[in-house]
Order: structure tokens, then sequence, then C-alpha cells
DNA sequence: TCTGGGGTCCTTGTGCTA
DNA sequence: TCTGTAGCACAAGGACCC
């Protein structure tokens, strides 16, 4: 609810006019900008994921249609895409590559001259609200403009809200065009699993199976009282809220990083005290090096250790100054590391800074430190 | 058996302070 | 001075997203 609008509390809250949220979804993006650069790649199922190399430690970012069809997803580790399609082509993620692809196709999202929200590389929302040109013209249009400026092909959702926007999109993918209205709700989206709507992971999918519900509409039956009683209030509301195709949230064109973090997997387990203090040592360099780039100072480190059975602790210290130098943000790090117990083999080690603020650039600013 | 990396947001527990 | 409580900040963990 936007707070900046009185309510009368013996009226039901005034509607709000009607929105246009496009949303935009790339198809199989990174496998799409690889097939583009290597035409030899249509045709056979190709999997993008870690350093390219199936026999070792990651998982798969993406996977073209073809590869899909071997049961190959975004997530699956690397090795096991590599049994379910043993004939696919392995390729390292080149982020670098996506991301002058992912330039080009905003590029031509802001020759729209609409409120655009970027999210990710490969997605984005417009609020087409103020257009007077039909959905069908403004998808056409970028459709057409972005095939031209890339060669790529994208699938577009256009929705009263974000919400539906963006299970729109993903209805008739690739290249498709699905347009939903508020009287579509429980035609179109009542059908679907639960796991299609924004924010139902697969903890959530799990828990509401064990309570029957398998759909959309099955979730929108459910009494609020249920919902709040079993996931909490804030996120009851939400999932009443989403099931019935209900989304207020505004465009966000303009954010503020919360966050830096570097982390890393061992391609092998390690117990060795100086190979996790040479890792933590880089990454306290890439997050000073990101602090600085970007103009932050952050008062929080926080040490993250995943051990061989998978269980993560983490550790956090703030700092009496906000800060950006390597040397104390290493050794905040170090502090954290020895309140870790180091019994078992550690499988991965990351290091985070957080509670940012702006601060100037150019220099490393050394703060006043509790160490 | 296998389970990345870089993020955000939320919940819960705890300690401090008024 | 002691005790209970509310509010707040912080730490830790978990779920989710791309």
């Amino acid at each position: 609810m936007n707070p900046s609008i009185p309510q009368e509390e013996s009226r039901p809250p005034a509607r709000s006019p009607a929105r246009r949220i496009l949303h935009i979804d790339m198809d199989a993006f990174f496998a799409a900008v690889e097939e583009k650069r290597n035409p030899d790649l249509k045709g056979k199922p190709v999997i993008i994921g870690g350093m390219g190399d199936p026999t070792r430690r990651g998982v798969v970012s993406t996977a073209n249609y073809e590869a899909r069809k071997f049961g190959v997803h975004s997530a699956l580790p690397l090795k096991t895409a590599l049994r379910l399609c043993p004939r696919g082509v392995f390729l390292p993620v080149d982020f670098e590559a996506y991301e002058a692809a992912s330039r080009m196709f905003k590029g031509v999202l802001l020759g729209l001259d609409v409120p655009m929200e970027d999210v990710g590389i490969d997605e984005a929302y417009l609020d087409l609200s103020l257009l007077e040109d039909s959905n069908e013209a403004v998808a056409g249009r970028i459709k057409m403009g972005i095939l031209e400026a890339t060669g790529l092909s994208c699938s577009i959702g256009i929705a009263p809200n974000k919400l539906l926007a963006k299970i729109a999109s993903d209805l008739e993918k690739p290249d498709g065009l699905t347009i939903i209205g508020d009287s579509d709700v429980e035609t179109r989206i009542w059908p679907l699993p639960i796991r299609k709507l924004y924010g139902i992971g697969p903890k959530t999918e799990a828990s509401l199976r064990e309570m029957g519900v398998l759909t959309i509409a099955q979730l929108a039956a459910l009494s609020v009282e249920t919902l709040v009683g079993r996931f909490g209030d804030s996120y009851g509301h939400y999932l009443r809220e989403a099931s019935r195709g209900m989304d207020e949230n505004p465009l966000v064109t303009h954010w503020e990083p919360k966050s830096f973090s570097r982390e890393m997997t061992f391609q092998a387990d390690v117990k060795d005290w100086q190979a996790i203090a040479r890792t933590i040592a880089e990454q306290a360099r890439d997050v000073a090096s990101d602090l600085e780039r970007r103009g932050y100072l952050a008062r929080t480190v926080t040490l993250k250790v995943r051990f061989d059975d998978f269980r993560t602790v983490t550790r956090s210290c703030s700092l009496v100054d906000p800060v950006r130098n390597e040397g104390l943000i290493r050794r905040a790090a170090f502090s954290c590391l020895q309140r870790v117990e180091l019994r078992r083999k550690v499988r991965l080690i990351g290091v985070r800074v957080s509670n940012l603020e702006k601060g100037r650039t150019g220099s490393t600013l050394p703060g006043r430190s509790v160490f």
C-alpha cells in the first residue's frame, strides 16, 4: 500500500489505476550467446556452467532447449548433467560476453523511454502504462529491435503487475508473447503448479505439498490464518495475495547495493589452515577492491564456512568505523575464523562486507578498527 | 551421489538500554 | 536499588532469486 495515500477506514481502499507491466526474459540467454558466436553449436545440446569441465565441481548456469530434453536444467550439478547428457557440449561461463549482449538488448529497451527495472543479466520490467501503443505493437517492436541488435530471441509477458507479467513471460517460451488481464487469473494462473509463483522455492513447495497443495488455485483456496500459521505473518500474507494475482509493487528503477561478497568452493575439501587463510586473504582483497571501485565503505565483515557435510556456518563482526581497507577486512575475517571450530574438512570459504555507506573514492581509508 | 556464485530479504535469538 | 518490559541493534541462519 502506498503510504502517501491516506486511507479512510470506513471505505474500501481505492483501486489503483490500471497498470501495464511488461516482463522480458531472454531465451536460454547464455547458450544463445554462445550459439550466436559459434553457429556450429546450433542443434547440439549446449550446457554452460562452472569452468566448462563436467568432471569438476560446479553447476549448470544455462542449458539450451536441446539439452533440456535430456533433463538438464539450471542449478544441476555438472557431473549429473554429464551423466544425463554425455554427448552435450560443455562450455565455461563467459560473463563478459553475456554482459556485452545484455547491454545491447537493454539499450533497445531504454529506447522506449519508459520506466525500466533491471533484473539481472537477462531480464527486465518495463512500465508501459503511459504508452498509447497496443501491447502487441510494443512487444513486436521490442522483439524486432532485440533481434536486429543481438540476433537473439526473447519471451515477453504483459500484465497489470510484475508478478503476473513474470509468470506470463514464462508461459510460452521460446520467442513467446503472453498477455494476461485481471480476469485471466482463474483460467491461466490458477491451474499452474505452485512452483511457478515467484517466491516459492523447493522448501515452500515441499511444505505446501505436505498440505496437499499442488496448484496455485489450491493455494488461493487456503485461508490467510492457515498460511500465516504455517509460514509466518509476512510470507503468509504474501502467498495469499500472490496466489490471487495481486501485486502492487512498483518498478525499482534505482537501488544501492547492500553487500559485496566473494566465495569459492575448493575442488577438493581442505583441512590445510594455510590454504584457507590464503583464500580468505584473496577474497578480502577482492571485496576491498569492489568497495573502492564502487565508492562504498563497509561496517560489517562476515566469514562463511561450509564443511564437507554441507553444514554452513557464518560469523560476522562489525567495526567501529566503516572501512574499505583490505588489511582491516582481512583481519576482521580472520577474527571471525577464530570463532569457527575447524574439526571437519572445509568445502567452501566466503567473505562478505555489508552495512554499506557511501564514501569517497580514490583512497583506502584505514578506519578505526576494533582490532 | 551431488549440491556455484553473488546477491536480497526475512526470522529468530540475544544482549543492551531506557 | 531491584525487576520487568519494550524497543532496538546485531548476529546467525535460511529461503529465494538469477
